[in-house]
DNA sequence: TCGAATGTCTAGCAGTGCTAGAATCCAGTC
DNA sequence: GACTGGATTCTAGCACTGCTAGACATTCGA
């Protein structure tokens, strides 16, 4: 194995440090304790190594930890959906997979979908995990689009999801009445 | 007039300017650009003054341009809606109004609904304009929402508008067909 | 006019994201 | 084994952030 081999496997794993490194803090501290002075302490190194990896600084990392994101939600709806339910059993098996993640992971989600991360959605330079999480959105919910567009009426719902998410995480909607939220939301969009 | 009428209004206006000030300057450059640096030269006192008028510091100034938001988007929406219209065209006046209202005031619509300001919702203690606000689409949507409860049928609804709109903000909807879901949104809820 | 209270300012703290250039290390060649 | 050049990492520092202690200035009542 060459010298060029190792010292490429040696930055892959170091720069894979710094995103676990900086998901770890952003979970139990949230993003504001992620600092490029604390994950350089945690890894050991000083900051400007931080820098060597990720040339966009702070936002790049955020967005390297977003792209993580995407692929553990699609595995997550892929898990909730594994026994292909139909009509309403399938949006709310999704809708429920959907707020689940976002309550295992508030930090995650936030690089995914709050944070600025300069990661493009729904273009043609848009990375492979984003694609792909909301490809399996539109497979679970295609059949309960009516009239709708799928695509569209995956992104209004994707929306609605969101919206319930990241209103009841700031505080502006009560935790109570989470679940009877979603239930009205999954009988609206499931209901033809 | 006293003396102290004389200083209380002028610490009024003072306070009232710091908000103006703060908020236009969030509109133009985005929240980032507002510093209580900036806001300081900009009213032309250092900035202790400003930490004289909002003692939690920055967090204050962004709940108080808030709380004006809450006042204006019920008056946006009571205008929306003032001649009576039912049914979907109540749910369309209003969704328009409000996407309306979030796209001429992001920096504003961000103060009410994405930063954290310190404003409780939805107990006892929260503010009146932000009681208003909620209690002006109850008023609207409360005869769409069939079977479900009133207030948890507009929860789920302004989570929804709130979704599309932040998240076409961040650049994760494309602007593109902006239009289309929200005629596919209000479809699923005035439907019945 | 004076003194106390109030209001405002200066100066500074601890921290942020980020980078230039110095220092160190590594690996290839002789 | 030594040397050299390139790569990597570090130190030091910049410009900025939110915030505050204590000094200074102003105001107003007696």
């Amino acid at each position: 194995m060459s010298v060029q081999e190792r010292k490429e496997r040696e930055r892959a794993h170091r720069h894979q440090l710094i995103v676990a490194t900086a998901r770890e803090l952003a979970e139990s501290q949230g993003w504001d304790a992620v600092t490029t002075r604390r994950l350089a302490e945690r890894i050991e190194y000083s900051q400007p190594v931080i820098y060597g990896h990720f040339r966009e600084g702070k936002r790049e990392i955020v967005g390297a930890v977003a792209l993580e994101g995407f692929a553990e939600l699609t595995a997550a709806i892929r898990r909730a959906v594994a026994d292909g339910p139909a009509g309403r059993a399938a949006v709310a098996a999704l809708a429920g997979a959907y707020v689940d993640f976002a309550g295992r992971n508030p930090a995650l989600y936030d690089a995914m979908f709050l944070l600025d991360t300069g990661l493009p959605f729904a273009v043609e330079a848009t990375p492979a995990p984003l694609r792909e999480a909301f490809g399996t959105l539109v497979e679970t919910l295609g059949e309960v689009a009516g009239d709708a567009d799928p695509a569209v009426f995956v992104e209004v719902f994707w929306s609605a999801l969101h919206g319930l998410v990241s209103l009841t995480r700031s505080g502006r909607l009560p935790r109570e009445a989470a679940a009877q939220r979603l239930t009205v939301l999954v009988d609206r969009f499931a209901g033809g």
